[in-house]
DNA sequence: GCTCTAATTATACTTATGGTTAATAAAATC
DNA sequence: GATTTTATTAACCATAAGTATAATTAGAGC
């Protein structure tokens, strides 16, 4: 706003004497009691700073300061902030995603699905945070990940199961199986993905009361549709 | 890697010489074919980075690459990175959101909502973008602008025309509305937000062909749900 | 033709970030 | 008890990003 016509007063200001004693830098070894627990502190700070605010906006010195332990643990744990992440992505994902499948009958039946996809993105309201925000970026660190799993090993899984209740006579024979396992997921999948915004106009929650609820009345949908006269087989 | 003991080399560098003669600075105005569409340029570069990267992974240096003027011009136009990015939502989203909900019918019907928010979302998918990643970052620049906007404006609008609709009888009376809108808008919705996964694995795509096939099958579901026997009145 | 304004560029400045390292001290080991 | 290992910290460095500004020139008004 003001002129500022100074031509270049870039004196440091604060420039410690080169001179001057070594400060003392590290304060060592801590007791033995918080001892082995900065890693785990360290995983969960970042994968809540992850989940809300994405991989880019959060810096190493924020999770560092959220886990309560100085950032340069990060490099000294996980080698760096990419570390940090693969760890959280590898080691958490890939062990809820398949849990959703699995089902006790083989091939798994629609419903089950229906039922197992919702309890486990309820349950875990982050994996949604997740998957929005890394399988949509282009180049995204977790996208490669995510697309070689999901796509590629599960979804033929649910669309098998499709197909072999429409051979048995248990679903309409006109559907497209690839549509429909579409359509299943997004009634599973959405309503927890947009949680901020569904939990408020909606009333989404994860609790126990709500899903229950939520899941009969989407497999009512699913069974017999709008149309007044229901439950139809 | 190797050491670097030096107390503090913060010398620039390549400080240019005091006394040297001032180098050429700008290439002046423009020749008048080209003057004016800079902020056009501008407008267009950001808004596709900022939905493909989200704001934060985006720098000014690179828009103004993309829009391939100088990326001062970003201050020059719209006071900074915030202000461009400010531009873009509030100019381009509102105007396409509540175009979904308005059809000729009032109240609307529920089939028509189903199409027009379809068609809408398919025929600008960055929009899904978008949503995605704003509305779901806590204090997002558009976070609380589109809180405003949507719950409780077009939500109880649609809710009403549900209510309706169950009230002569066109829709099955044990349906809770709120959960009924939250599927509909599921099923419209959630198949192109995740445009980069669904495409790969379910064909979603945005072409005449596939929004028709996908709208038909997707009514057919609610109209009569998966039950062999179909499209009971 | 001269002057003033608008538009554009190159560059300088400041700050924040990720990575890196030497110093440090508790614990473990011998 | 001495030594080595392990865990932790402050400070350092290079780089990138956003912001700011001076230099530069095309056109408008007179």
């Amino acid at each position: 706003m003001v002129n500022k016509i100074e031509p270049a007063a870039q004196a440091p200001a604060d420039a410690p004497p080169p001179g001057a004693a070594r400060k003392r830098r590290g304060r060592g070894r801590p007791k033995g009691a918080s001892a082995g627990q900065v890693r785990e502190r360290l995983l969960a700070a970042a994968r809540e700073l992850f989940l809300r605010y994405g991989y880019r906006a959060v810096s190493s010195r924020q999770i560092g300061a959220a886990a309560g332990v100085n950032f340069a643990m990060i490099r000294y744990y996980f080698g760096g902030k990419p570390g940090l992440y693969r760890e959280i992505l590898q080691g958490v994902l890939p062990a809820q995603i398949p849990q959703a499948i699995q089902t006790g009958a083989s091939p798994p039946k629609l419903a089950d699905i229906l039922g197992n996809i919702t309890r486990v993105w309820a349950a875990n309201p982050w994996i949604a945070g997740f998957v929005l925000r890394e399988v949509l970026v282009p180049g995204g660190p977790m996208r490669s990940m995510f697309l070689r799993e999901f796509p590629e090993r599960l979804a033929p899984l649910v669309e098998r199961a499709v197909r072999a209740e429409i051979e048995r006579g248990a679903l309409r024979s006109d559907l497209d199986p690839k549509l429909l396992v579409l359509s299943v997921v997004s009634l599973a999948v959405f309503p927890f993905l947009g949680f901020p915004l569904t939990s408020r106009v909606f009333g989404v929650s994860n609790d126990e009361e709500f899903v229950t609820r939520f899941l009969r009345h989407t497999q009512a949908l699913l069974a017999c549709g709008v149309a007044p006269g229901g439950w139809a087989g």
